[in-house]
DNA sequence: CAGCGGAACGTTAGCGCTAACGTTCCATCG
DNA sequence: CGATGGAACGTTAGCGCTAACGTTCCGCTG
């Protein structure tokens, strides 16, 4: 077990009659060798299939040009930012690592971050709670970016402006005649729902639309409360026109619940999602949603984080980026007042 | 940058008044140490936040109890595939890290195997391809485990038994009394989809059924190429009475174009999928599907590979795993034979 | 041609840890 | 009571790499 097999520094060096520290420069790419003694020594390094050994690398200070990922992979959301920043890392010539957290589990993830920092030059954690420990647990060894920490976070952010964006999707519902407009919240851990719970109170006040506790039904983003809440909604006495669930996966939920109770959307309750996941556009009704700046944030985070190891000094940023409405077939304006009633009883289908 | 804020085991031992490698024992709770003293030692360990440096642990040579995982993240099989991993890794108390592979990249992921081989103790590789340079890369510098690599490979591996799920995919449909059954294959690069065609000619022949090249359409696991490959099996003048997709999301492709054309399945074709992934029994209509058995894949690969890592030696094992199929609302018996060309002029709907 | 500077290399000293081997000390035994 | 052995500890030598210095050598200047 653990035969050295691959060669070390030390014997390219050899191989190549060279110094250690000038095969070290070779391969680095640093000035200080000539060049043809360089391509010897890169050559060489190649047929003898080395490659150099990270933890001793990193052990002796230097980067590793390694960025490490730290994210709940449980969602189409978060695998696809993820899937992003990938992409965005290897283009500035880093390697991305990622460290699945527990779903769910509010302990801290242990000795796991400890490691990342003696791997990776840099970490960016996508962890949109509240977490008081991660600050406790990430001190300043290496540079941090967060995504949707709170305010409160001491690290740079970034972040979808995700009142904006609820506000945008309340605006829309408004517009189009709707007066009893339900919300359908996310897991309040998050950061992200509880903006979105702010922006439904707020735009409430702000249209002179009374607040009704009965039409703010706690969900957790799965699909499964979303069923849940939208029959709660249902089963009001004076029923909603329109949903605005705080995430895609919790508006297509209501909607099967919905459409199980023999109403149409959104011919009878026009639905508002958020998040925009690739399926919300393929499944029917298309849905109505409130795009993240997916490849945005991908690209702000790493890009962040990659001045940050620079060494640049970006003093505790906060990206906020902006949302976009998406507007498709799961909203249209609220028809007659009066004909919601006959509704009811006559149990509209599509 | 950079400075050191993690003491080190040499300034615990020194403030527990002890030699660095007494303090070493004690933190790996190796023999060698009093009671008093090693407890004495974990405490003031503790209070200076102490946490050993993983990069210098596996550079001198032992166990950093961690696991990679290298896959394509892309898919809802490959991430729940990898969460259900992490479960198992932590339980053993190892922890895990992810590579997340450029999506349908062929070249080799360069430097990174290399890298988690310095880091972790073993690596499992999602990669379903059919991929020469794996085994190059990946020498044997310490144990690896491939999940649906072809039966070519080298190393030990967990894999469902892709070619009796289609089977019994396909039997089902037989015994429900269909007789024109379509295929839609995945993606060929995968031996999992190569497997599952295998089984659509065999079961054919075994049923004396004619092959029909035209009922056999490329796809790639996408709903994208679900969708495309029904409507050219739509378009046929003898069109199929029932629909095998090689994944469940190429399946829900291939339902939505079904219905866009007014056909309802099962009413007029029956559709299967396979995975059974976790919106199969949600969606509308719930999906007939041949279930992978996630969980115990996950089980078995991190067993294995802790049983090489221990130094067992599971001799190129290559497990293979049961699927299931779970009968639900897509598929439903042929009506009487007659009926199908009625049905293509009047278009029923559901 | 002495003097100097800079490019091209080499040497040394760690980074934080562990395996392997020393050393100490004390209980046990013939 | 000296020999013995084993538990409890300490010391040393690296793992593979790089930063920070040395050293060499050559071309250039005045």
């Amino acid at each position: 077990m653990m035969k050295r097999q691959y060669p070390t520094l030390a014997e390219v060096a050899k191989v190549a009659g060279v110094s250690l520290m000038t095969a070290s420069r070779a391969i680095n790419n640093r000035p200080g060798v000539s060049p043809e003694k360089r391509e010897d020594i890169l050559r060489i390094a190649d047929e003898m299939g080395y490659v150099v050994n990270r933890a001793a690398q990193k052990l002796s200070g230097a980067r590793t040009r390694i960025i490490a990922v730290v994210a709940e992979l449980h969602t189409p959301f978060t695998s696809d930012l993820v899937l992003g920043m990938g992409a965005v890392a290897r283009a500035a010539d880093y390697e991305m690592l990622v460290y699945s957290l527990p779903v769910c589990d509010r302990r801290p993830p242990g000795s796991i971050l400890d490691l990342l920092h003696q791997i990776a030059d840099g970490v960016i954690v996508i962890l949109p709670y509240e977490s008081d420990y991660l600050e406790s647990v990430v001190s300043a060894h290496i540079p941090v970016v967060t995504i949707e920490q709170g305010a409160v976070s001491a690290f740079p952010s970034v972040t979808a402006d995700n009142y904006q964006g609820a506000i945008s999707a309340l605006q829309h519902l408004i517009e189009l005649g709707h007066r009893r407009i339900a919300f359908i919240s996310g897991n309040d851990r998050l950061t992200s729902a509880r903006d979105r719970r702010r922006a439904y109170r707020d735009i409430l006040a702000q249209a002179r639309l009374p607040y009704d506790p009965d039409l703010e039904v706690a969900g957790d983003f799965s699909r499964k409360s979303g069923f849940e809440a939208a029959n709660k909604l249902l089963a009001l006495p004076d029923r909603p026109t329109a949903i605005f669930a705080a995430n895609d996966i919790s508006a297509y939920g209501a909607i099967a619940a919905i459409r199980e109770a023999g109403l149409s959307v959104p011919g009878d309750i026009s639905v508002v999602g958020f998040d925009d996941i690739p399926i919300a556009s393929q499944l029917h009704p298309q849905l109505t949603t409130v795009r993240q700046p997916l490849q945005q944030m991908a690209r702000a985070s790493v890009n962040l984080l990659l001045a940050l190891v620079a060494g640049l000094d970006a003093p505790s940023e906060q990206i906020v980026l902006p949302t976009q409405l998406i507007v498709r077939e799961s909203t249209t304006p609220l028809k007659a007042r009066k004909r919601k009633d006959e509704a009811v009883k006559v149990g509209v289908g599509r």
